[in-house]
DNA sequence: CGCCGTGTTCACGCGCTGTTCACGCGGCTT
DNA sequence: AAGCCGCGTGAACAGCGCGTGAACACGGCG
């Protein structure tokens, strides 16, 4: 179990690794005390959970929550001073998974932490096992695999990446420098290049013609956008 | 996380960077000591927040405001020495987001930044974008199209955004500088021919007679108008 | 050691889109 | 009434975005 602790007082880092340390066997906890710090230990790390202080020195914690949207659906714990029903609400809009008041004892914390990596970690075997369909593509996130007509594809990891996030945003433009960093990382963002390729070869196994899409539209100048139901009617 | 200071003293801004650098690691401090210089710097740096002082040498300060939100909605915070409500209002009503008078703590000030940055962190990453409605028209924020009797409207990125801007002011006259700083940039302010052009391929689109307009009016020597439900009825 | 799957890079050409311009009409000014 | 200005209209041009095809590097595996 990896934890990533993002506060700009290093001595609550301290005391958080601490306190997990003593009560929780076989546990890693990294430190970050700026937004930058955090968004590199996210994407070279790896943590399980993080836990994320919203005043930070650099760039809001929001903000921070948000850039790590773009490419990791890491469970994230938003830390704040103040008792605000406000923050909760915009922390869990932007993907935040649980909310912690300053100060906290660390028995609290940790049982949301668990909370939390339980509430993830359900195999949701009977709940629902969240399989996309549309038209004849079937996208099996469980198995992470993609069916087009009820032959399985034969998707790269880097295509099924590229799939998936595409899938998850249906309806959405998804633009260039948001598609490069979810799939191929943060510092990918002006890889145009990669983008045109993969689309490309995407297109080719979904049986995709680019001029009359049924399944990934071009935005031109933007970006690429899944199709979607459409919502007016 | 980058700062746009702007007051006619050199002194003001060293003192605010200094205080910011000290208390806020990982900042950036701009400096501008004109109206002019401010207008340029928000619009090449691209601040996440301006401190703008009303008594400027060249542009009075409200004027200064009123440009920028002529082509940005960066957050702007007033500085000014008087603590005149009469000034509050007015700079409020142009759009900003605080107003601090001078002289003030580096604390009181930092504070004030912060909460503004928080407050406006929300509203615009995931928030649920309304979809605009008028006659046959369907304008969706979030999935950035727009469809004419539920069909999908093939628009060019810039006809896209001209029609944006157009809807969001609905019912209120666009000057064509504003119009053009908003959709190309400052330094498109005088290229009516654009509008022009654009215009008419947005009316061709939307199946919208100049002569008899039902969406968009054209404000003969002012600008364009995006035609609304009359509310005095 | 050689083959194959996958990621990465590049060049080419078409069509879209932004940009520019000229013309004519209609209303307003003088 | 004449002329001017603002606007609509049509069209032409050029640059760029994107689709396309292909070649190469690299690592794993037989």
């Amino acid at each position: 179990m990896k934890i990533l602790v993002v506060d700009d007082e290093p001595d609550v880092v301290e005391s958080v690794r601490i306190g997990f340390t003593l009560h929780w066997r076989e546990i890693e906890v990294l430190g970050a005390t700026s937004g930058e710090q955090a968004l590199d230990a996210v994407e070279s790390e790896h943590p399980d959970i993080v836990l994320l202080d919203i005043g930070l020195p650099d760039i809001d914690g929001f903000e921070v929550l948000r850039r790590i949207r773009d490419f990791s659906d890491v469970p994230v714990v938003m830390l704040t001073a103040r008792d605000d029903s406000m923050d909760k609400v915009k922390g869990l809009e932007l993907g935040a998974d649980d909310y912690v008041t300053k100060p906290f004892n660390h028995l609290e914390l940790m049982a949301r932490v668990r909370a939390v990596l339980r509430r993830l970690s359900m195999p949701t075997p009977t709940s629902r096992a969240p399989s996309f369909r549309w038209l004849d593509l079937e996208v099996d996130f469980a198995r992470q695999e993609a069916r087009l007509k009820g032959e399985r594809l034969e998707l790269t990891p880097t295509e099924y990446k590229l799939l998936y996030h595409l899938v998850r945003n249906q309806g959405h433009v998804l633009q260039h420098g948001t598609l490069l960093a979810k799939v191929w990382g943060r510092e990918y963002v002006d890889e145009v290049d990669y983008l045109r390729v993969y689309i490309r070869r995407l297109r080719d196994k979904l049986d995709d013609d680019p001029d009359n899409p049924h399944y990934i539209r071009t935005e031109r100048g933007l970006g690429y956008r899944f199709l979607a139901p459409d919502p007016a009617r």
